[in-house]
DNA sequence: GGAAAAAACTGACTTTATACAGTTATTTTT
DNA sequence: AAAAATAACTGTATAAAGTCAGTTTTTTCC
């Protein structure tokens, strides 16, 4: 008898967090070639790293630190994700053609960025078909959490959609449910797609319902059968 | 003087549409097996290609006719891009690890797609890396074009959502103002991310005020600056 | 440590969009 | 060509979420 296989619900996380592996995959030579057109730079929280329009010159590995990537547009903000230590970003620019910065990147907390030379970025994923795989696979990764933020962010109404970036947080930022929230409410809006007050006012109700305990920016998960079930539908 | 480089808005367009490019950076032993491990099938309106969940066995070039790619969940649509002819589908299940299908893919119109076998698609990737290159490019392509969109459907209210979605249709896949549209109204609204009703409403309002001409299913656009500027301002 | 600034919060009101319950039109089937 | 089914459309009621205008709390910076 076949098994049905159900498909998990779409996840809804919006952290990107990967090992360095990708460096791994570089002959000594590459290696070498990385390091010699790269720089390591250190942000302090609130700076830009990057912003959107601009052409892009590097690709920009986080070492240390958190960041939010986002678009912003007539002082409407979206943020596409957030990014923990160890992630690649920038990738998005890698196209030949178009080669402006689809997003802005600001630190959440001082940060450590090495960036590193777009052309030669180029040049290692021309020459080396294991790195550029690796980089796809990156890539798909990506997208399949973008997918899945989408999804959130338009099917499902408030309690849903912050329901999910609690867990998120949680689970892939702070790996504990206990934590101290870096983003003010306004950003939790621009990561949920609701207004400031909205986010207030639903962190409010969420407390009042025991799901989370909550003092200012100190949050802990209560509930998280609940909040997963709010999450799932909606 | 530095001359100030403003970033052109948000896209917010939701078809791809790219050319068959990818098949001539492949050797002609690659091409061949290619050939030999692939067939064309050819699908009827309405049927689905390929379901969210399943084990992703192949890549799909769209050779003729016209699809959507979308997720479902618990009767909540979301199309997450129209695709026409000449574009590589089911890309995002390249990655070794989640060999799951992340979403659907239905056709609106009799559709002759390619079905090219998953591992030799793999394996030229592995191998080719001025194709994997290449690959990256259309992967980093239908990135942007997707946060366009998240940026439209989260950002934007109804007017402006249905303006970017009609614009997209004439200039993306019809490539004509005037057009006989394929899908339904509810297609329209899980493009949209809005209820049926809502798009009814909307494109009604729309020709009332002399923006597009609109007959059941077959409309023309009037007014482009006018459509484009409500596009803009949300 | 105190003033200023920024962020968090609150309540009343308004707007936006959906849901529901139908009717009319169009398409498909027999 | 008529019947059935599907899709398009309409009006009303309702819910969801945003806006505005303020107050309170927390943080930042001399």
């Amino acid at each position: 008898m076949n098994q049905i296989i159900e498909p998990k619900g779409i996840s809804h996380c919006s952290v990107f967090d990967t090992e360095q592996s990708w460096y791994n995959l570089l002959t000594e030579d590459e290696k070498l070639l990385i390091d010699e057109n790269s720089v390591t730079l250190v942000f302090k929280k609130g700076e830009t790293v990057c912003k959107r329009g601009a052409f892009a010159s590097h690709i920009y590995f986080l070492e240390e630190g958190l960041v939010k990537v986002y678009l912003e547009e007539r002082n409407k903000n979206l943020i596409l994700m957030l990014s923990t230590k160890n992630n690649l970003l920038g990738l998005a620019a890698i196209y030949d053609g178009n080669n402006k910065l689809p997003y802005t990147i600001t630190t959440y907390t001082n940060s450590t960025v090495r960036m590193i030379d777009i052309q030669i970025f180029r040049q290692l994923l021309k020459q080396n078909s294991e790195f550029s795989f690796h980089i796809i696979n990156l890539l798909n990764e990506k997208t399949a959490q973008i997918y899945g933020r989408f999804f959130s962010l338009t099917q499902k109404q408030l309690h849903g959609r912050l329901a999910d970036i609690l867990l998120c947080l949680a689970n892939r930022i702070f790996k504990s449910n206990t934590f101290e929230l870096p983003l003010s409410r306004s950003d939790m809006g621009d990561l949920t797609g609701m207004s400031t007050e909205s986010v207030i006012r639903m962190m409010k109700e969420f407390k009042d319902d025991g799901l989370i305990e909550m003092h200012c920016k100190s949050i802990e998960l209560i509930d998280i059968a609940r909040l997963e079930r709010i999450s799932e539908f909606g």
